[in-house]
DNA sequence: TAAAATCCCATAAAAAACCATATAATAATT
DNA sequence: AATTATTATATGGTTTTTTATGGGATTTTA
């Protein structure tokens, strides 16, 4: 899968459709599922995107812990209770539902934000305001990020 | 096959039939049997569902397990005794058997509840309130969810 | 034969498919 | 380098299909 990069601004229209960036759509090319699986995200007002190959996965992943009960069990529980899966139309558009948009506040504008692997839809201003808190606190913090092979 | 993602709110009609969702119809679609399987769930109040494959495995996995790992046994046991496979009518539809309903105090509502490789069927406000307590035990717990290539 | 289950048909609302156009990005030409 | 042509992308609106739900008629079964 290629990675989901850069960020784009995009709108809904009266039907509450909105384009995924092409960038993002051709990163998802080979996967089985033509389109994304959007959910909340625990941590912020905004929405989580990822592929259907990633979702599955994880399910697989929880189906190893054992079928029956524990704490990662809640946490997938939560994950695929709140999955959405968006399949593309023609032109590359997906319908967010509207819980997803009330959750990250989203009216008119919605803007993509590529996260590697996954990615990430914001009301364009919170983002804006998140990301100088994020900054501030990386000022701060100056965490390494350690890359395997 | 195919995950079950997302959560669905249908009503049963004064006959007891309700819709499977499509999403999750089409997840089954390339199964033998054309509908699902309902248990009790041992650990909420609200029905087990899986297609009729996954059942194929379980018995399987626990045959493998051996003969001498009692629990695993009786709990097996249990699931097949109480299982009940359920076909879908032409509409999708299916007639979820009166003690699955009582279990999971279901009168004329009933939430679909996607949990990746199964699903469960929930009293509404019961699985607002479930949910909302393991999201209150997640906050604590933090468990983070590793997903291998 | 009464109750339960299944089949059949109908319909409103929601979702998907379809068609069209504007806008932006890229390539080609002068 | 500026202009034009071409392509890709984003956006808008209409039509068609799918889906959930309801109810009557027929068959099964207890």
């Amino acid at each position: 899968m290629g990675l989901f990069l850069s960020s784009y601004e995009n709108r809904l229209d009266t039907k509450g459709r909105i384009s995924v960036p092409a960038s993002f759509r051709s990163s998802l090319n080979n996967e089985n599922f033509a389109g994304v699986v959007l959910f909340r995200s625990f941590t912020h007002n905004c929405i989580e995107g990822l592929s259907m190959s990633r979702m599955e996965k994880i399910a697989n992943a929880t189906d190893k812990m054992g079928v029956f009960d524990n704490d990662l069990d809640d946490l997938s529980a939560m994950v695929f209770a709140d999955a959405r899966p968006l399949q593309f139309d023609v032109t590359g558009r997906i319908v967010i539902p509207n819980d997803l948009l009330k959750h990250a506040n989203i009216s008119d504008t919605a803007l993509f934000v590529g996260r590697g692997n996954s990615f990430q839809i914001w009301n364009p201003v919170d983002f804006k305001n998140a990301q100088q808190k994020s900054l501030s606190k990386l000022r701060n913090a100056r965490p390494t990020l350690k890359i395997g092979e």
